[in-house]
DNA sequence: CCAACGTAGATTGTATAAAATCTCTAGTGT
DNA sequence: ACACTAGAGATTTTATACAATCTACGTTGG
């Protein structure tokens, strides 16, 4: 058995280039890294002791995800959307969220419901205020979980993307205005509706649910706005 | 004024790489790379003339589009899509154009209907049999111009997508049963509804006329399945 | 005879270095 | 003073070379 790996930065992938994808994409959705923020190759690749080779993919990869926008020969900064183009992602959400889970809803599984039940368990625990890192891979898995059986893998992988965007925009917002709260009772009571065979009742539910989020996220904006 | 450029394959470009992107793009959209092809990069990069790095990044950009499918160590493939997966596309673009088109079209201009003409046009050209590849284009481009002025550019990035993989499985099908001809009767009404303001009729149009092909698609595919 | 192992060849992934492009500043001429 | 050009520095893009990984085939041991 050879001993551990040096441990670059405590990352083990495939590919040193998923590896810096995923940390980079850690960091621009904790808001580490904030929109406009610029994205120097040698800055990232000194950081993480490898070469620009594999940080350039990584970056080609973001952009494909849309949380990174290149210029070509000018670099890369991360994607500032406006508020109209947030509210798209929302819209394009309500739109597709609904379809998947209304494909996937019949096909979940005791096990998949025992992980969802232990997902709604972390978010009650008290360190949700805390981890608010966490509590977006949480709800990201949440999703993933909920559709993963609807037999609609492009739209499933769409749907991720967004829902990576969304939460990146949602966060500050969401820690502030007691959001998170409100949606941990929604999420819950959308696992008792597909649980009790309420498919119809709870597509409605999340489309609500997902515009309801946009809709404050876009109240929260405005009036920041217009105090300031 | 600088002479022309040596102009190495024809392909003038902002990077070597999106040059490579857009000929094997090309190439995979008109079939003479069929799903399941190996795309090597050392065999590109030597036919290109450049070397394997911008090969690679077009690669990653086409499997960002859906073409391409790359697996870590072991290479890129065209991607093959099942019947299953090809409908999802069409369900996935009858769910989005429509509403794209409703958002655009009281916003198209004088000009823009100009543009959609000569598309009209050209299309009922007698050349449209032998050039295949130049009805895509035209196809791709009629749907870009409907769409332009939705204000959603992340729809419009998605559908863009989602059009460039239903032209590339549909492709021999449309020539084989004349469904170029029907299309080119739909889209001409499409514009005259959309230009006399009839824009939910025009939107109902669109749905079925993509939901119409889907459908075709997949009868095509069980009668030759079912035959061999 | 069959299965597990290991090595050779091919292919991809990464590092290093050179070339091309962009940005910003200083200088030149009108 | 102002616009325009030239060039230096910084950054990205591409080429070349090296390392890591995978695949296939032959070998060895049971």
């Amino acid at each position: 058995m050879p001993p551990a790996r040096p441990a670059q930065k405590s990352l083990q992938h495939r590919t040193i280039a998923s590896a810096v994808a995923e940390e980079v994409r850690r960091r621009i959705v904790d808001g580490e890294f904030k929109s406009g923020f610029q994205l120097r190759q040698d800055a990232l690749a000194t950081e993480f002791g490898v070469s620009r080779i594999p940080v350039r993919e990584a970056l080609m990869q973001l952009e494909a995800e849309g949380l990174v926008k290149i210029h070509p020969h000018r670099g890369a900064i991360v994607s500032e959307l406006s508020m109209e183009e947030v509210q798209e992602l929302f819209e394009l959400r309500a739109l597709l969220e609904p379809r998947l889970l209304k494909a996937s809803a019949k096909h979940l599984t005791e096990a998949d419901y025992e992980r969802l039940s232990q997902i709604l368990q972390e978010y009650s625990s008290e360190l949700r205020a805390k981890h608010v890192r966490r509590w977006g891979e949480l709800n990201t898995e949440f999703h993933n979980v909920l559709y993963q059986h609807a037999g609609q893998p492009r739209a499933q992988a769409i749907v991720g993307g967004l829902l990576q965007e969304c939460d990146r925009h949602t966060r500050l917002q969401l820690s502030l205005t007691g959001g998170m709260e409100r949606a941990e009772v929604e999420h819950a009571e959308l696992v008792r509706l597909c649980k009790s065979g309420k498919v119809s009742a709870a597509c409605a539910l999340l489309k609500k649910h997902i515009e309801d989020v946009g809709k404050s996220l876009r109240n929260y904006f405005e009036e920041h706005t217009k105090a300031t």
